[in-house]
Formats: structure tokens, sequence, C-alpha cells
DNA sequence: CGATTGATTGAGTCGGCTCAAGATTGGTGG
DNA sequence: CCACCAATCTTGAGCCGACTCAATCAATCG
């Protein structure tokens, strides 16, 4: 586990959404900070707490969002990945709705809560740059709200899977469509208000269709155009043109 | 129709949010904006559309956030009543990814967006107040994608019905929980993922069992308890500390 | 190697949908 | 004030997508 000294990654983040200047990224990168792993399932925030003093920035593995019912059904709200901050509402907000899970093992940057938060009020490019992070968040929210309400198993799975596809290109995780999932297909039931019977189902049908290519936990995405299309997937909503300017590689063609 | 010189009311607004001096108060009672009224199905905002050079703030009247899937399915995503600013998300994103309509008759300060922007980057006060209220809203979206994933009919009438009248509560647009909800049964079937036909029988069954009184478009909560209890309603992800520090009135004792 | 977690498959059930027909309601023009 | 129209609400009948329950298989791990 290699170690690192400052928080540039996160600057050059932050250097994507708004134009930070010279003094803007030297003060990002100076923020107070904690580098930190954890094991699959541990919390980073737990419902009902009050916020810890460090805000995490994700450097690699994948986390999610989730919330409970009073009967202890599960729903996944939101899946993050590198380049992610895990919990810009405890910046402002004074108590958690809502826990976050690490998915993989997981590398954090803990970022001084207090610090970050005055960044944000006091650095115009670095407030504006935040600013991105958290209404591209909501609007995501609004997009499940849509797939899990209005779509049918089908098209919930090929949704999420596109959304999952497309974002981790953009964070430049992977380079193709064909990516490893590593997501239980009881917590893909869950992202999609579904069971994993159900799901398993799906993505047969799916793969019998030709739409993926799918085996235990590896999936690929054979046919671009038809998984969109049965998906109801329109990037929209992901705003990458001002989260990831420049994408590289066969996906951008995709979406212009 | 009356009308209105400045921004005060707004201005209060944020004072509740955080701790603005006088001078973040002057200045916000200054901002520039237009006096407006629509009519119910107006849009205010639509999906596609580039931001509009100004950010509407309600003053009375309802509003709806709403995404429709390629099969023209409709997604109420939120719904919005006075002290709401209904475009926070195009203060920073480029393009609209949802439609945003008046639900009843719509009165609503049209603040200039640059201005606004400004302020809101460099007034930390100013900005601290729009955080909160950015987060609330994304935190009513989780909430919202649990509701609608993972809740039946039942439950889900019964939250959204938990929710809107605490927040009207909160917004003093209501003393009591007994309140003339606007919308139409379609409409509530879109904002809970069900058809307009289940919604019906749904709220009948409420009726009869002692939960709420409810003919034609009128409903009113018969027992806050038991509605609660079905809707699986707890009010912590609204945040309500934060956004109406002094509730007054009977629901308040409900929800400490 | 046993144990645990996750994937897979089958059979049966049901919540919520679709389709379709009336009944109400509120608004409008004469 | 009434007749009429357009929404909206209401109710019934039948159906189906997704769920539940339950068993089996596969992979991983101390």
């Amino acid at each position: 586990m290699s170690s690192i000294t400052n928080l540039d990654f996160f600057a050059r983040r932050l250097s994507q959404r708004a134009a930070l200047d010279e003094e803007d990224r030297a003060a990002v990168s100076a923020l107070p900070f904690q580098h930190r792993y954890l094991n699959p399932s541990a919390y980073v925030v737990r419902e009902g707490e009050p916020p810890r003093p460090h805000c995490s920035f994700v450097l690699s593995g994948l986390a999610f969002r989730h919330k409970l019912t009073v009967h202890g059904a599960r729903q996944i709200v939101s899946i993050h990945l590198a380049g992610d901050l895990l919990d810009l509402q405890h910046l402002f907000l004074n108590i958690a709705d809502h826990s976050v899970q690490a998915l993989t093992e997981l590398e954090v940057a803990d970022i001084d809560r207090d610090a970050l938060r005055e960044m944000a009020l006091e650095r115009p490019a670095v407030g504006q740059a935040l600013w991105i992070d958290g209404l591209v968040d909501a609007s995501i929210y609004r997009e499940w709200v849509l797939n899990v309400g209005r779509r049918d198993a089908r098209a919930r799975i090929a949704h999420i899977l596109c959304e999952i596809a497309v974002r981790m290109h953009a964070a430049g995780v992977i380079d193709a469509a064909d990516f490893h999932l590593p997501m239980t297909q009881e917590q893909l039931g869950d992202a999609t208000g579904m069971t994993s019977v159900h799901v398993n189902r799906t993505l047969k049908a799916l793969a019998k269709d030709g739409l993926i290519d799918h085996s235990g936990r590896w999936i690929a995405i054979q046919d671009w155009n038809k998984i969109r299309r049965e998906g109801d997937f329109n990037p929209l909503y992901l705003h990458l043109d001002q989260v990831a300017p420049h994408l590289p590689g066969p996906l951008s063609s995709m979406f212009p």
C-alpha cells in the first residue's frame, strides 16, 4: 500500500470542475488529511450520527450509500467511485440521514472537515467546483427515482449498468465498455428496488439477448446501442461536460 | 394580485439557515428580481434547455419537478412550496436534466441568476444557507428513492402525505395536520411510481382504516401516529432543525 | 474438508397494472 | 340558473411482472 503526501489528486479533480488558480490549487493540495484503507462493507458514514471531523474523498475502490426501511429492506441510493466525495452533505448538515459503506476495498483521503468547509465558503473557485459535485449528485438521485419508479426490471438493470460503465470510464477507472462489476446480485437488487432472484433472471435474459456477457460476477457490455436503448439511458443527467471535460477512449464517441 | 418590492422574504428565509449579517441581508434583499405569476402546469424549467437568466424562488403555491422515460411515463421527483428555490441546479449546471412545472397557481420571484451565483460564492453566509438548501433537496431525493424502491403502495402514499403535511407546516403554509392537497390522484401516482387507479384504491383503504379523511381532492390526516407508522415516516431526512429552526404549532410536538 | 456466501432454478402466489365503464366535480357560456 | 363539457374520480374484472419460498449448485476460505 503506497502512501500519498498531499491532495494534488483532489486539486486536479476540482480543477476539472472550475477554474482554480495557482493559489487555490496550492491551498487545496495543502489541506490537512489522513490516508486510510477500508475493508469491504466498512462504514464510512452511519445514519443518525453527527458529522465526523473529516470528509472522505475516494482515491480508489467503490462505495455505496444506502437507507433502510423500518422493516429492514435496504435501498442503495448511489454508487461512488474514485474521484467522488463521500459526504459532502456533512459539510453543512448536522446529522447523517443515511449510511455509506465500502463496496470493495476502499482507499480514501479523510480531509479535515472544518478546513474544507472554510475553503468551500471562502474560495469561490473551490466553492463552485464543490457545488457542481453536489448538484451532479442530486441529478443522479433524480434519475434513480425515475429508474426505480417508472422503469421495468429489464430497463432498470440495463440503466444502472450503463451508468456505472460510463461513470467508471469518465473517472478513468476502466478503458472499455467491458468491465468487472464488483457488486453481488443482491446489491444490484438493492440499487434497483428488486430482489436478487429477479436480478439473476434479468441478467440472464439480457445475456441471452446479447446485450451483455455475464458469468459469475463478471459483466461485459456486448452491445452498447442495444443496452442503452433498453435501459433508456441518456447520459445528460451525469453532466459529464462539467465533470470530466475531456473524455478519452471508446465510450466518448457514443455520448457526444 | 399584490406586488412586492424587494427580497426581504428571501433574505429572512436564508437567515433561518445560516447567520447572515446586516450587510448580507441588505445585499440579498437588493438582488435584482422579477415578480411573476404562473398558471397551473406552466413550465418553470424545461429539460434539455440551457439555464434561464434567473432562478425562481417560490412565494406562494406549489410546483413539482419531473422526468420522463422514453416511453412517456412520468415520474415526479419532488414537490416544492413557498420558500423553496426551484432551480438551484441551474446556478452551476449548464443544462437542465429535468423539468419543473407549476402545480397550482404559482407566485415566484425570478432572481437574477448571475447576481445570485456571485452572492453564493462571494458571501460565505449566503453560500452556506444555499448549500443547506441544496443538501436538503438531495436528502429528500434519497428518501424518495427509498420510498419508491422499497415501500409498498400503502406506505408510499402514507409517506408522501406525511412529508407534504410536515413540510407545509414547517413552511408556515398550514397550521394543522388537516390540509387540502392540491394534487390529482394521477400526480400522486406519478410521485410514488403508481397508477392513478391504484392511488385511488389505496387512499380509500387508508380512509377506511381511519388514517385519513378524504373526499374528492380534500385530504385530512386523522391519525398522525398511525399514518406515520404505516408510512415509515421519520422526518430526520428533512433536517428541519436547520431549515425551520423554530417550528410552531401542533405538529412540532410530534417531531422533536 | 466443512462452512459460508453468492448464484441459479423451479413452482406458486399476489400486488399492482391494464382495460373499460360509469359517476362526480368544477368551470363555461348562454 | 341551467346545460354541457372536460377533467377527475371510482369501481369491476382479468392479467402479469415480480415476489416468496425453497432447493441446489459453485466458489472461496480458514
